[in-house]
Formats: C-alpha cells, structure tokens, sequence
DNA sequence: AGCACGCCGACT
DNA sequence: GTCGGCGTGCTC
C-alpha cells in the first residue's frame, strides 16, 4: 500500500504521512487533506511503502489539486536543503518556496486568455458608419486583420470602446485555453550595446567560458565601474540559447530604471517580482517563468524560488546587501542559496558587489569563487574624497561639531546639496569618554563592554561577565562618559534651528513608508527643493545625489566599537557605497567622518587604501580572533516576559551542547535590546571551526530543544548564519 | 500554527 | 448557576 507523505504547513520538523484516495498523487503536486479538526492544503513530498504512524489511523487523502506537479525534483532538492541546513520545518520552507495564490488553493495552470474577434456582422459591417467614433473605428479596423486579447484591447483603445463594440454585437469574447508563448526566443534583438572596456571584456568572456555548467563568481567592481553592462553582455548568449536569466536585487534597488535597461537591451518583457505586487500578479510571474515564457526574471529575496523551464544563468546583485537574509522564519540566505541552486541546476551564478562580503571574498581569495575585477571607473561617475574629523574634547552642537557646521554652511552657500547620515545599523551601545576616547574593554577578551541601560551594567558580549556603570573614565577620570549615538529627531530640530534659511529633509524607513513616498521624496531633492538630507541606510542604496557634495557621517564609533563584529564591515560597506553615490566628475564631492578614535586601524585603511584593502585586513582580524568566516555560527534566541524563563531555557539549551568539545556556546546573554515588548530577551551563540561539526550537533539537538520543559513558555528561534545580533 | 479541551474567576 | 479567560496538548 502507497503512504504518501506530505509537507503541510505546521511548525514541526516531520512529515504526515496519508493514503491516498483511488488516484496516487504525483510527487511534488498540491493535495487537500482533513488536519485534526480542519483542512489544509500540503505538497506531496515521498511516497513510501511503510509509514511510522499505525496505518489504520492513516486517513484519506480528499483532493488532489494539481495534474502536474508545482515542484520538480531540483525545488524539492533546495527545499529539503534549506530544511536541513537552516533546521527548520519542511512544511514551512515548501510553504515559503510558494507563491501565495497556491498556498490558498489557486490553480496552477495559466488561466484562459479572452479574445476579441468580430462577429459575423462585423465582418460585414461598414466601417464608415463609426467615422464619428475613432476608437472604435481602428479596433474594428484592426480586428480585421489580427486577433487581440481582450486586456491588450482594453489598454490600447479603452475599455469604452471595446464595451461599446460588444454592445452593438459587431466583435465577441472568445475564451481560448492558455497557450505557452516561448516567442521571446525570436524576438531578441541586441541594441544600446558599448563596447566592452578590457576589464569588462576580461570578466565576460571568463563567465562565457562556463555557461555551460556550474560555476561562481564574484564580479567585484568599483562604484562606477560598469557592472550591469556585464552582466547584459554575459546575459545576452544565455537569452540567445533559449535559456532563462534570474536576476536577484536588493529590497530598494529594484527601479524603473534597472529593469528598463534590461528590456531595452533585449527588446523582450521582463518578468518583475518584488513586495508591491499582488498575489495574483507574483503568480502570473511564477506561471510564465515556470512554463519559460519570460527569458529574464528580476526580484527581490524570495524571487530565488521563481521556478525556470530551462535556467541558464543566475545573477545576485549587491550581493553583501543585508537584505537578502530573510530575518524571521525560515531564517535564509539568498545568496547562499543562490549558490545551492546554481550547483543543482549547473548554471552558472555572478555575485556582484563594489564592496564583496567577508564571507564571499574569502571564498573568491581561496579560489573556491572566479574572481573577477574591475577597477576602472566609466563615465562620469566620481567618487568623494573621504575624512576623519577628531571631536574629542570638542563642543557638540545636536551631534555636530562646530567646524563641521561651519562645512556645511560653506557647501550651503555654493547651492550644493549636503547629506548628514547617522549609522544606526549594528549599533551596540558602549559608554565613551567624550574628553579622551577612552572605551572601557573587558580585561578578559579586550573587547568593548556594552551598555545595557535596563539592567544598568556594563556586559561583555564575548564571555559574558558584567560590572556596574562607572560614574568616571578610567583613564582621565573625567565624568563625561556618554552612550554612543544621536537621534534623528533630535537633530533635525537642531539643524531647522542652526539653519533656517535652508530645507532639510529626513529619510528613513519610517518617512519613507511605501515606494511611491519614496520616490516623490528623492524627486524632490533632485530638484532641489531641500538641501539638507538627514538620513539613515536607506540613502546607501541604489539612489544617486549629482548635487550633494559634502556627505557627514555623525557617528561612526557606534560601528567601530560595537559588540557585533559585523559592524566595522557593514559601516565600511556604508562609507564606500555612499561615496559613490554623491557629486559628479564636475562637481565631485567630499565626505567627513566624525569619530573619537582618528587613529582606528581599520577606519585609517579604509580611508587610505580603500574597501578592497580594507577587507583584506579585516578578514586577518577575523582568523585571528575566531570568527567567521573561519568559523560558523548559530544563534539561539529566547524571549519571555520573565527574565529568568529566558535565561533558564538557554541555560538549558547550552547543556544540550556542552557534549561536542568542538562547539563553543556563548552565553546566554542579554540580547542587544534587551527588552522589546515588553518581552525580555537572551541569546546563545553557538560557534565551531567546521560547518559540518555545528550542522552535525544542531542536528542532532534540535528535536530535543522542543522537548524541553521551557520550550513553549519560551519564544525562541534558531538562526543559522546570523548576521544581525540585535 | 490552530483548534479543542479543561479548569478556575466574575457576571446576568 | 454559566460565560469566557488562556494554559496544555495533539494533529498523520
């Protein structure tokens, strides 16, 4: 007898197995099926000959949905990886891997395309007679030669006219079942395609060596550099075989103007997929790019799940930008499991970036990635000259010291524009002496102590010893010690004060709520309607400022003594890309940096010598002190109204791993916001040299954590790779 | 997750 | 007396 075991969507690490009906459903195909007391829709994942669960008990399965299956073999091979590697329900990741229409029950298969074509006396009629009614006129006109679907006529002559002629019964709706469209495969034409400059022809012709099989590369290009002209150029024999493209963006880089340039190059529609869309539309994408009717898919994270008839190449772009790790669930990495993909499709995959992860540039370094510069700019792009201002003992005036007001006021009176960004991206809070720089570090690990206001003490965030709050500096005994980092309101007050005569406008993720305010927000400072930008991530991205000339970054101490590692190479990532997104060749611009500590190796590195050298140096920092990439991390996270529930649950937790002598547990500690909610939260890192020790002790773990006895009194969460302690 | 069952406090 | 609060436990 068949078991059919099935993925539904409940947070269990396991399978449930049903019989089936008369008809044996195909594996990856979409069934409905009775759930305790309700239905649930679920894929069908194995089909076994024995089941675990006592068969009588086994109930019937009530529907199948799909004729053919929604998931071919290599999805269903990236959906049990993602289970296995980021141990998390199979259900729940097949649900992820879905577009929400078919996790609702939607039908799969394309829907019905309605036709106009004429009636019997509209082929006879005398166009003449709507000599008065020009639309309706070339409608009928048209309609004479060719066939429309309805949608096209509706756009192309108004829905009015097409009503009209289907009132006066001269045209009719003639509904056809879908046919597949593969007609991009003919249409391609190459135009607005410049010649190559040597390096770009360099990294073109390497990944056109390997379109035939797996490969990755880091395309590692300078801001300007003509990145998107490589991948056109080694997108284009892709598209030219008849194979598809899928191309990954981050969350805010996903504008009109990108996905233009790559319809216009080919001359072919180009299937979109990002958050603004509706369930029906992400469909549509899934359906056409699943039967390849679309050569190129563009999308954010989730688009990595977008099915291809037939993959031919894959493309991450930015791919160190933070917003391709999904932060609640199913806990993945895009990228990474772009990787995965690639290898299971044997395509192959460019992650381009000005500004490489650690993590991918070791992997390029160690030869296990094609490295692939360019370090020639094209165009008229610039990039800002980069500063350090020393404000210790200076007056700060709302965050700002005075020589940097009176910058600012000069850049003002020349008609330029000026962008003040405050960091608050990994931001830990650490307690520094405002007279001399001094941070005080934990005597154990030299690491900063953080400062936890809540349970008002200093805590080191490596081995997790904690002293009182000191009242003076240790080392000048001043009593001006300050938790690093101002607020955006604050100094939007302070700036309107200090400068009244000028506009200034904030942009960060809470004014700029929905797309469109964002766009009307950048259009109004490209013409010039404010010139103060205060502004937070969101300003790195994408978007670039011709008349910004001078860019202040208030605080990036936060970032260079922070207790999250990842902070100095984000704030890094920041200062390069935002570099390259301000003046132009005629008016380049200049970019100030306020910090107590000028003399910051790492800043000093980047300032002088730039992202590429600074990565270099910062990967030596991160062998020597253990980190990744040279070891891999899991992080446990626990939150409770009780303190202590949280504390005792990882406690517990932790002597779950204190068998495996090559894992390391951190913790538990407070996490960096200590209490949200209203709920108390803890952390427990995990830690080990080898991915395969860490995967092998988690998973051998994982089912017991449930069975702990705090396990559901607690929220807890798993987070494999963690890239935000916060 | 979601839904039922169950055991205690404040109401017409 | 019952209505409903949410703790516990189970679903193939």
């Amino acid at each position: 007898m068949s078991i059919i075991s099935i993925a539904l969507p409940i947070p269990k690490r396991q399978l449930f197995d049903y019989l089936a009906a008369d008809e044996i459903p195909k594996i990856g195909c979409r069934v409905r099926v009775s759930f305790g007391p309700r239905k649930l829709i679920g894929v069908v994942w194995e089909i076994n000959q024995e089941s675990d669960w006592d068969k009588n008990k086994l109930k019937k399965i009530e529907q199948i949905i799909d004729a053919q299956p929604i998931f071919d073999a290599t999805q269903r091979k990236l959906c049990s990886w993602l289970a296995q590697y980021y141990k998390h329900p199979i259900g729940d990741v097949v649900q992820s891997a879905m577009p929400v229409a078919l996790r609702k029950g939607e039908s799969s298969e394309a829907k019905p395309t309605n036709y106009l074509t004429l009636t019997d006396s509209g082929k006879t009629f005398d166009l003449s007679n709507l000599s008065r009614a020009p639309k309706q006129y070339s409608l009928l006109e048209k309609l004479n030669k060719v066939e429309l679907t309805k949608s096209q006529a509706n756009q192309d002559f108004g829905i009015s006219a097409v009503k009209a002629l289907l009132d006066k019964e001269l045209i009719q709706d003639v509904s056809k079942p879908h046919q597949i469209n593969t007609s991009w495969q003919q249409q391609i034409v190459v135009q607005g395609k410049p010649q190559a400059n040597v390096e770009q022809a360099l990294a073109i012709s390497s990944v056109e060596a390997k379109l035939a099989e797996f490969a990755c590369f880091l395309l590692d290009g300078i801001t300007g550099s003509g990145k998107t002209e490589v991948y056109l150029q080694a997108i284009e024999p892709v598209l030219k075989q008849g194979k598809q493209v899928l191309i990954l963006v981050p969350e805010i880089g996903l504008t009109p103007q990108t996905v233009h340039r790559f319809k216009y190059r080919f001359g072919i529609d180009v299937g979109i997929l990002h958050s603004g869309l509706t369930n029906t539309e992400r469909l549509q994408v899934w359906q056409k790019s699943k039967n390849g009717e679309l050569g190129i898919v563009i999308g954010t994270r989730s688009a990595i799940f977008t099915p291809m008839l037939n993959p031919g190449l894959l493309i991450v772009d930015e791919e160190h930008d933070a917003s391709y790790k999904q932060q609640d669930g199913l806990r993945y990495h895009a990228r990474d499991l772009a990787v995965v993909r690639a290898h299971a499709e044997n395509t192959p995959l460019i992650l381009g970036t000005a500004t490489p992860a650690l993590e991918t540039l070791n992997n390029a370094l160690t030869g296990k990635y094609h490295h692939l510069q360019l370090q020639q700019r094209a165009g008229k792009a610039s990039v800002a000259t980069k500063h350090v201002f020393d404000i210790r003992q200076q007056p700060l005036q709302f965050g700002i010291a005075q020589g940097m007001l009176d910058r600012i006021q000069q850049h003002l009176e020349q008609g330029s524009q000026v962008m003040l960004f405050i960091n608050r991206r990994g931001y830990a809070p650490a307690l520094m002496c405002h007279q001399c720089g001094h941070v005080e570090h934990c005597h154990r690990c030299d690491k900063p102590f953080t400062l936890h206001n809540q349970l008002y003490k200093l805590q080191c965030h490596h081995c997790g010893s904690a002293k009182p709050i000191p009242q003076q500096c240790n080392q000048c005994q001043s009593n001006e010690l300050n938790a690093m980092g101002v607020g955006t309101e604050q100094l939007e007050i302070g700036l309107n004060k200090y400068f009244p005569n000028y506009s200034n406008i904030r942009i960060d993720s809470d004014s700029a709520r929905g797309k469109s305010k964002l766009d009307t927000m950048l259009n109004s400072i490209n013409n010039n309607e404010h010139q103060i930008l205060i502004g937070t991530q969101i300003l790195s991205k994408g978007h670039h400022f011709p008349n910004v000339t001078l860019v202040l970054i208030l605080d990036i101490d936060g970032a260079l003594f922070s207790a999250d590692y990842r902070a100095a190479e984000n704030l890094a990532q920041l200062i390069t890309q935002l570099a390259g997104r301000a003046g132009r060749a005629e008016k380049p611009g200049e970019m100030w940096l306020q910090t107590h500590d000028p003399g910051h190796p790492l800043l000093q590195d980047l300032i002088n010598n730039g992202y590429g050298h600074f990565a270099q140096y910062a990967l030596l920092e991160r062998k020597t002190a253990n980190l990744p990439p040279y070891t891999y991390q899991a992080l446990f996270k626990a939150q409770a109204l009780n303190p202590k529930d949280a504390h005792t649950f990882l406690q517990n937790v932790a002597e779950l791993f204190s068998q495996y002598s090559d894992v390391w547990c951190l913790g538990p500690i407070p996490a960096l916001m200590e209490k949200r909610q209203g709920q108390y939260r803890m952390q427990l890192l995990l830690q080990a040299k080898q991915r395969s020790v860490l995967q092998h002790a988690l998973g051998q773990q994982v089912n017991q954590i449930e069975t702990l006895f705090l396990a559901n009194k607690v929220r807890w969460s798993l987070d494999i790779d963690p890239q935000d302690f916060s």
